[in-house]
DNA sequence: CTGGGGATGGGGCCC
DNA sequence: TGGGCCCCATCCCCA
């Protein structure tokens, strides 16, 4: 009987036990779930966000394409209407339809501003939000045979004519050679030294840079950002160091210009501004590459009262060209002499070096600093000629007065004065000048309409 | 008219 | 001898 209770204990222990274990089981087992049902959801939350920035990035992306187009759209448009019987299509407008991909097809190079190492068919990478993503930048190229008038040659493939030595494309619709009605004679004349040079067959830049062309530069150029730089920061003369591979360019440091009166932060965001709106180097520097070194994301400082001289610059560089190509001075990419060009302009230079320092023009890059007030400037020279401000030397005296001169071309101007030559004539009304400044703002001020009406 | 700076071409030097 | 490199003169524009 004892036994039997004994037994019948034990039983109902273990019942206890293994109903205990159950128990204990299920809490765990609950628990266990819980943990993975919090961290699903947590994960689940990461996706959604993660999916949330890939929605807005791709949206960011396809904003960054149309507006791209569309600015080299307005630009092509207005090339066309100066040009009408070239018509150019290019691959990006099948490429922001979704007709075309940036890796198909011909490629061409890209040179990231700031930079000069080229190589054809060099991939480079851009920012575009979260990631990275290499591309192959197109050159615009007129990809419609049809629609191009006779005449009109097209950028091809490698391996065909350099068009930069074709003069075929330039059969579009001109103007007259320019009437230099501002001008002396030309004995009178002292500009009349540079080489000749219609303006109608400066190339138009779209069409004409070609891979073959571009290897010819690339071959022949070297990369002055590689070789480092020298400073002479005792003599007032600092080179900074330009290695700036992929990096912001010197000149767009924000340590190079804040507070100095010539920030370049707003310079470059309208140099930018003026390349996104000039087909000539939009086809050549895709807006990615530019924005990637979007000062802003330098922390350069707000710009100031000079902050749009490198834009005016830039902007009126090509303007300028164009007024030299008008009165002559422009050289011709197709000289032998001249078969270095520019890749934004193609005009064409001697030497590599000369090319370098020319592309500046484009790029905004003053290498040579001021120790003394931190100007900057794209050339040796002009920073040599720049530190007499400071040091007062005017090594350039007149002759017959006493005045003295920092710079040769004031004193040659200066002599004017004593010798009375005026050798620039008004063709309206006979006054004459001694510079052709003055001539020039004379006209804008009495004969506008005039010259309006000459045009 | 002066002064400062942008930009180009020529020429000399060196390798 | 030719090309690269550098310096300088020069022209030009603009304030």
């Amino acid at each position: 009987m004892l036994s039997r209770l004994t037994m019948a204990n034990s039983m109902v222990f273990h019942t206890q036990i293994a109903s205990i274990m159950e128990v204990l089981a299920n809490a765990a087992v609950a628990e266990i779930c819980k943990l993975v049902d919090d961290d699903y959801a947590v994960f689940r939350l990461e996706i959604t966000q993660s999916q949330k920035e890939n929605r807005a990035l791709r949206r960011k992306l396809l904003e960054l394409k149309v507006a791209r187009e569309r600015a080299e759209r307005t630009m092509r448009e207005r090339v066309l209407a100066s040009r009408p019987s070239i018509k150019i299509i290019d691959r990006y407008r099948g490429i922001a339809r979704g007709e075309g991909h940036l890796t198909g097809g011909h490629r061409s190079f890209v040179k990231t501003a700031g930079h000069n190492t080229l190589r054809d068919d060099q991939p480079i990478t851009v920012d575009e939000g979260s990631g990275t993503s290499t591309q192959h930048i197109i050159v615009i190229e007129s990809a419609d045979a049809e629609a191009a008038g006779p005449g009109v040659k097209q950028e091809t493939s490698e391996g065909e004519e350099n068009p930069l030595y074709s003069r075929d494309l330039q059969t579009g619709a001109v103007g007259a050679p320019p009437v230099a009605t501002d001008k002396p004679s030309a004995a009178q004349d002292p500009t009349q030294h540079h080489g000749e040079m219609d303006p109608s067959n400066m190339p138009l830049g779209l069409e004409a840079q070609t891979d073959l062309s571009r290897r010819d530069w690339n071959r022949c150029s070297r990369s002055v950002y590689s070789d480092g730089c020298l400073y002479e920061t005792g003599e007032g003369m600092a080179v900074d160091d330009v290695k700036v591979e992929g990096d912001i360019p010197p000149t767009w440091n924000a340590d190079s210009h804040l507070g100095d009166g010539h920030s370049q932060g707003r310079d470059f965001l309208d140099y930018r501004e003026s390349l996104e709106t000039n087909p000539n180097v939009a086809a050549h520097y895709p807006l990615h590459t530019l924005r990637d070194r979007d000062p802003l994301s330098t922390s350069m400082g707000p710009s100031d009262s000079h902050g749009s001289v490198l834009f005016d610059q830039v902007l009126n560089s090509n303007d300028r060209t164009r007024a030299q190509a008008q009165r002559g001075e422009a050289t011709s990419g197709n000289s032998k002499d001249k078969r270095f060009p520019c890749m934004f302009c193609n005009k064409g230079f001697s030497c590599p070096q000369k090319v370098e320092i020319h592309q500046r023009v484009h790029t905004g890059e003053k290498p040579y600093s001021c120790a003394q007030c931190h100007m900057r400037f794209t050339q040796a020279g002009n920073l040599k000629r720049h530190q007499r401000v400071h040091t007062g030397e005017k090594p350039y005296s007149c002759t017959q007065c006493h005045m003295c001169f920092a710079q040769t071309g004031h004193l040659k101007m200066h002599l004017k004065v004593h010798t009375g030559e005026r050798p620039f004539t008004c063709t309206h009304c006979g006054k004459r000048f001694s510079e052709r400044s003055y001539l020039r703002i004379h006209q804008q001020k009495k004969h506008s309409t005039l010259i309006a009406s000459d045009v």
